[in-house]
DNA sequence: GTCTATAGGGGGATAGAC
DNA sequence: GTCTATCCCCCTATAGAC
């Protein structure tokens, strides 16, 4: 791996470190280069404007799930398994210095970031809800999940929950976290 | 009502506008002084910080919450008929103009606003919960609600997933919105 | 209570040297 | 690729006149 690459691979993990912690418009290139030792300029000489940045955090997350998920590692377990694997991405952001996803930080400042960045949470989300729409059906086809209604709607509703309770344990704790999660299973597992 | 207390609630109504719109930190005294029609000045004279601003507007809405559900016309309702009136608070934001919760747009940006207004999100947050779970409760009791585990925890998710819902709804749209209420009710009626 | 005026800082971004 | 230097804008906040 080039230098750039190098470069600019550390700026991507400290943004999205920033945007999972503190939201897009809570951050700032001077967060970044200051962590990194280097000037902002820097930073701009990478990715030109913070739109580019947001952009590229968000792009390389959704192709780092499809990778995951192609990957027989996850790919092959039974739809319990996969389950377990996913709620696991929530609570490893939770025991991340209480970070949130990608997800529900953008949107929830959706109206004040700018328009390519929307884009590309919308794209994220909409693959989301794709995998665990199917793992859902896989898993009541299998006869482990039991609900009422539409994989489509249950996988909405779970990966809602899940976006909410990450901000939830930030003001109520990781125990709250964890009692979700919890109830999650309960609501879906015979 | 004094010309004051007119001021200052036009104030605070378009700051909590702005907070479920934009965040604490998509918004500024600029964007409600001119909609006021007044020099941001006069926004200070009401309230001299940013912070005393965002700590006044959950305030008031913790107070409008405790006088909800202590009305009859909250209080005597069945505990369906409770679910749905809860259920309607966020249907209406996001009817209008896809308005997310407050908690959720300050927990989300929570490591990004001032530490006072920190608390008052804390708080407002739990006396929701106290209230969804004494009405899941009474439901459970009385035979309309079935659900497995703790009322506390339930709660808890169903909170958690009407905050995550409104945020989704951003970059899904609306009718995925409402299949999510729909899917919280299969997930909750006998 | 609201105004004008302004302080003081931080933000995103660019030009040009090295 | 990273630096110095700088521009320009927006922000929060305050002082003092009206």
């Amino acid at each position: 791996m080039t230098r750039i690459e190098n470069s600019k691979r550390t700026i991507l993990n400290l943004a999205e470190s920033l945007l999972q912690d503190k939201g897009f418009n809570g951050f700032s290139y001077a967060h970044i280069s200051s962590e990194l030792g280097v000037k902002n300029a820097a930073i701009h000489y990478h990715f030109p404007s913070k739109e580019d940045l947001g952009i590229a955090v968000i792009r390389r997350y959704r192709e780092r799930f499809k990778l995951w998920i192609n990957n027989s590692r996850v790919k092959d377990l039974t739809p319990e398994a996969k389950l377990d694997w996913f709620l696991g991405i929530y609570t490893n952001m939770r025991a991340d210095q209480g970070k949130v996803c990608l997800v529900g930080a953008m949107e929830a400042e959706f109206n004040a970031i700018p328009d390519g960045l929307r884009d590309e949470v919308q794209g994220m989300h909409k693959e989301l809800l794709v995998w665990l729409q199917s793992t859902l059906e896989e898993g009541r086809d299998g006869g482990v999940f039991a609900f009422k209604g539409e994989p489509a709607d249950k996988a909405a509703l779970i990966l809602s929950t899940l976006q909410g309770a990450l901000q939830m344990a930030r003001a109520l704790g990781t125990k709250k976290f964890h009692n979700v999660i919890e109830q999650i299973k309960l609501d879906l597992l015979k």
